[in-house]
RNA sequence: GCCGGGAUGGCGGAAUCGGUAGACGCACUCGACUCAAAAUCGAGCGGUUAGCAGCCAUGGGGGUUCGAGUCCCCCUCCCGGCACCA
């Protein structure tokens, strides 16, 4: 199709697509302006600018644009910015293999994915651009930061945290995957250091509870936000030591069955273990903690982990009986959550059932299990026994009744625990910004005075200089850190990490609403007028960090009048990858087993060895016979540059066309499912847009010259139908695109495309014909820019996206005949046009009249009659 | 194990206030146009049937209902997340 010579009127993609996206420019299309109307705030996450994009980067920005446009359209202020999530590893490892600044890289690549998202027609509003690299920019992140210190939100605290030996920086929890740094995928050791932290945890309820306020947003995404806060609501109390002044203080969601307590396990790392340590038991304690200490958390979360324990010697005295039970320590007990230390419930409670069975331990059943119960630990509810005051009560009568004794008795009270921990920003790395504080001799932490910031990050002219060693690269640099104490003038040393770069995203959403300002991170007037965000798009891999941490910054800002909104994305979609066709690689087949001659592709896809053809193909594989006569195994699979699988943007866009491109990811599969980008997909949006092209281009001079006013209530035939048709159409378009069902709006497009060459057909150009394909362009307009903004100059001065939105003529949808389905006895037997204002009685009398439907009555007695009004009749019959 | 989401033609998927299952597209088949091909246009396209009628058909089983892809119960499988959090 592409060596066909360029004719007048025909459809020709690279030649208009570049004049209209010239002139969106000119007229300032998307430009955000702050009204006093309704506004509309769409937005994409933003990307690490990493160079040329592929289909798989574009898909979000398709679908914001279609957003972003259509709110136009309606009349909204829309805000639709863009910017560059440009601190990072990334860059600094690109500097270190190629040698160029880290800046310059990141500069280059911005440039580049600029190129791509203009080639796909995808409008932003570039004048509120922000790239988080800059002084201009993380400033703020500074000054963030230093009000967070003002009120106790920052603070300082040496812990045993996760260290990723790859990356030589310390990581936060959220970051950690599996026991593995989310970036480098090494496993994660633990390293007692002093770092900064962000206080996220006293938010932790409103986190939770504000989920509730989000209908909006994936159940999916809200389910895990929910898992991480891991709220518990139980008791804290405390177990004396025999022969100890120490109490050992547990958590428990059951404090209820506390007469079942046996034994107690604290975890190894627990400030307690070496008072109550008894000389005895010393050496294998010593020998327990030092081994727990050395395991990888990777080892320490195995699937098939047996409970293991060393008993301390002491003993405990469990005050709801005097029983004294013998104190333990296990790496099953986590030092990290709760008290570090738990009384043990072998009989409600699973893992404390394997670990007295393992070790010979007391059990004592305190809830009565049900008759004929079989199993180990009962979890469940039932009357209390062994209980002493508890017996009989069920468990929320026993837990309330519990803790009420504990408070009144001082040994306890009720407690919620969370999950969720402080959120560690401290990083060794170089490429991220400074922590605005100073270290004093004289006068401790100080931090930076606003005045004075930024602190910016300094440019080290050799590469070597940024090397991870381990501390931070900036603490070779006496030229950086070597700075006067602002309190007291004397030398001090300024703090040489660099914050988390998921701080730089925590609020870049606010900084678009007014991304020049030289005073503030945003002045609150213009941040009100726009936020929440009415729609966010990305990825699922955020679900966790990058929206957690969005929310806490949000609250944050709240809580110090900057802001009105406490949440910041009132909508949120997650949408599906895209996947291309991949060859992973050269195979054999023998016997019906496909085996694979090359491991690369083949375990990066986590595909076996070997497997059956069968298999292959219903996991959606296919062999494909190469040139050299070779046979490789092909599948779909998420685009990415490793696997060089991506359909990049500028030779698709130069060879085929933006407006292709953009129809064929939206049709192809509803959005929040992976699609598969296939040439027969792309084939298809070029036939349809062929086609819309082909409907006005043939009749041009005729809808040049025809009026498109009438009368809609005068309307008959043909004309009717047609103009009933476009009014659904409209009505269904505009809710799809609302609810993001892009590939049903897409569809109903092209089903109105094919009533309107069936109308052509047989009829001439009408003023209805003319109003339709006016209205088609509009409707079309959002998912396919360029080709509509092309046919509609044709017959306007203005862009389409400068005209309102048609309103749905409800009157029209009104049909004055319907299908009338006639069932018997639920089946469907028959069917027959009726006009719409027939009687009941006339439409029984219809359906009688069909013959299939007589046959179906023939010498059965009619029970009952079912009428749907305006769509069935439902005859019952018996015999 | 727990949580969230799914299972509909050869394929992507429509249809969920219970009311014609398979919109729209892809692939495929036949026909028209053409010297021919491409493009385009027309017809067909769940199974069974020569075709109609009929019957079967939305992962499996049961139920509610005049009527179930849609609601309820049980089960299987798939995808995603969490996983010794007391």
């Amino acid at each position: 199709m592409t060596l066909e010579k360029p004719m007048p009127d025909k459809y020709n993609p690279h030649e208009l697509e570049p004049k209209w996206q010239k002139y969106w420019q000119e007229i300032g299309l998307l430009r955000a302006a702050e009204g006093s109307g309704k506004k509309s705030y769409i937005l994409v996450m933003f990307p690490y600018p990493s160079g040329d994009l592929h289909m798989g980067h574009l898909k979000n920005y398709t679908m914001g644009d279609v957003l972003a446009r259509f709110r136009t359209q309606q009349g909204y202020s829309v805000l639709h910015p863009f910017g560059w999530d440009a601190f990072g590893l990334p860059a600094e490892n690109a500097a270190l293999k190629f040698g160029v600044s880290p800046a310059d890289w990141t500069f280059g690549n911005i440039q580049q994915s600029k190129e791509s998202l203009a080639l796909m027609g995808i409008q932003y509003d570039w004048s509120r651009e922000v790239t988080t690299c800059t002084p201009e920019y993380y400033k703020w992140n500074q000054w963030i930061f230093l009000k967070m210190y003002e009120r106790g939100l920052a603070y300082r605290k040496k812990s045993y945290v996760n260290w990723d030996p790859v990356e030589q920086s310390v990581l936060a929890n959220e970051q950690v995957i599996d026991g593995r740094g989310w970036r480098s995928g090494a496993l994660v050791e633990k390293r007692e250091l002093e770092q900064w932290y962000l206080k996220i945890t006293d938010y932790a309820e409103r986190l939770l509870q504000d989920l509730d306020k989000l209908p909006r947003w994936p159940e999916k995404v809200k389910a895990m936000q929910r898992a991480w806060i891991g709220k518990s609501t139980g008791a804290e109390f405390d177990f004396p030591v025999k022969g100890h002044e120490a109490k050992i203080r547990v958590f428990s969601t059951r404090p209820d069955t506390i007469f079942g307590a046996t034994f107690m396990v604290l975890a190894p790392e627990h400030e307690l273990v070496p008072t109550i340590t008894t000389p005895e038991q010393k050496e294998a304690v010593e020998a327990y903690v030092a081994a727990a200490r050395m395991k990888s958390e990777v080892e320490r979360q195995r699937e098939d982990r047996e409970k293991t324990g060393v008993f301390t010697g002491a003993y405990a005295i469990n005050p709801a009986n005097g029983k004294e039970i013998p104190v333990w320590i296990a790496d099953y007990v986590l030092a990290g959550y709760g008290t570090g230390a738990i009384m043990a419930v072998p009989g409600q409670d699973g893992r404390d059932w394997e670990f007295a069975e393992r070790f010979g331990l007391e059990i004592v059943r305190t809830v009565e299990p049900p008759a004929g119960w079989q199993g180990q630990a009962y979890t469940e509810d039932g009357p209390a026994i062994n209980s002493g005051f508890l017996d009989g009560l069920y468990v929320e009568e026993a837990k309330k009744k519990v803790i009420a004794w504990m408070e009144e008795k001082g040994i306890g009270q009720g407690k919620v625990n969370y999950r969720l921990r402080d959120w560690l920003i401290s990083r060794q790395r170089y490429w991220g910004t400074p922590i605005p504080m100073i270290h004093c001799e004289a006068c401790g932490i100080v931090p930076v005075p606003y005045e004075e910031l930024p602190v910016v990050l300094p440019t080290l002219k050799d590469v070597e200089d940024i090397r991870p060693k381990g501390k931070s690269p900036l603490a070779a640099h006496p030229e950086f850190y070597e700075v006067d104490c602002p309190r007291c003038g004397r030398a001090a040393r300024r703090d040489t990490d660099t914050m988390d770069t998921f701080i730089d995203s925590s609020w870049y959403f606010l900084r678009y609403t007014d991304a020049q300002n030289q005073q503030l991170p945003f002045d609150p007037q213009r941040a009100n007028f726009w936020m929440p965000v009415d729609q966010y798009i990305g990825g699922v891999e955020h679900a966790i960090l990058h929206l957690l941490y969005s929310r806490f910054f949000t609250k944050f800002l709240h809580d110090i009048g900057m802001l009105e909104a406490e949440e910041p994305f009132e909508g949120l979609f997650t949408q599906g990858m895209v996947q291309g066709w991949t060859d992973v690689g050269p195979v054999e087949v023998k016997d019906d087993q496909i085996r694979f001659l090359t491991p690369e592709r083949r375990a990066k896809l986590d595909l076996p060895e070997t497997l059956s053809v069968e298999e292959a193909k219903k996991s959606g594989a296919e062999l494909r016979t190469h040139e050299d006569g070779s046979l490789h195994f092909w599948k779909p699979a998420t685009m990415s540059k490793s696997l060089g699988n991506g359909v990049m943007v500028g030779p698709f866009v130069r060879e085929q066309g933006a407006d292709i491109a953009r129809i064929t990811i939206l049709f192809a599969a509803p959005p929040e499912n992976e699609m598969i980008w296939t040439e027969e997909g792309v084939q298809g949006a070029w036939r349809y847009l062929n086609r819309v092209w082909r409907r006005v281009a043939e009749d041009r001079a005729e809808l040049e010259r025809t009026s498109d006013r009438f009368e809609s209530t005068a309307l008959e035939g043909a004309d009717k139908t047609l103009y009933q048709k476009l009014h659904q159409t409209l009505k269904k378009v505009g809710e799809d695109i609302e609810a993001l069902r892009f590939n049903t709006a897409v569809a109903a497009l092209m089903e109105f495309l094919n009533a309107l060459y069936d109308y052509r057909k047989e009829n001439g150009v009408s003023p209805v014909y003319r109003s339709a394909i006016r209205h088609y362009l509009q409707m079309l307009a959002p998912f396919a820019p360029h080709i509509a903004e092309e046919l509609w100059h044709w017959f306007h001065d203005s862009s389409v996206f400068e005209a309102r939105w048609p309103a749905v003529d409800e009157e029209a949808l009104v049909a004055d005949a319907f299908e009338l389905v006639v069932q018997v006895s639920g089946k469907v037997r028959g069917k027959a046009t009726v006009p719409a204002q027939a009687s009941e009685d006339e439409i029984r009398r219809i359906a009688r009249e069909i013959p299939n439907v007589q046959a179906h009555l023939e010498g059965k007695q009619v029970v009952k009659e079912i009428y749907v009004p305006g769509k069935l009749l439902n005859i019952v019959v018996k015999g």
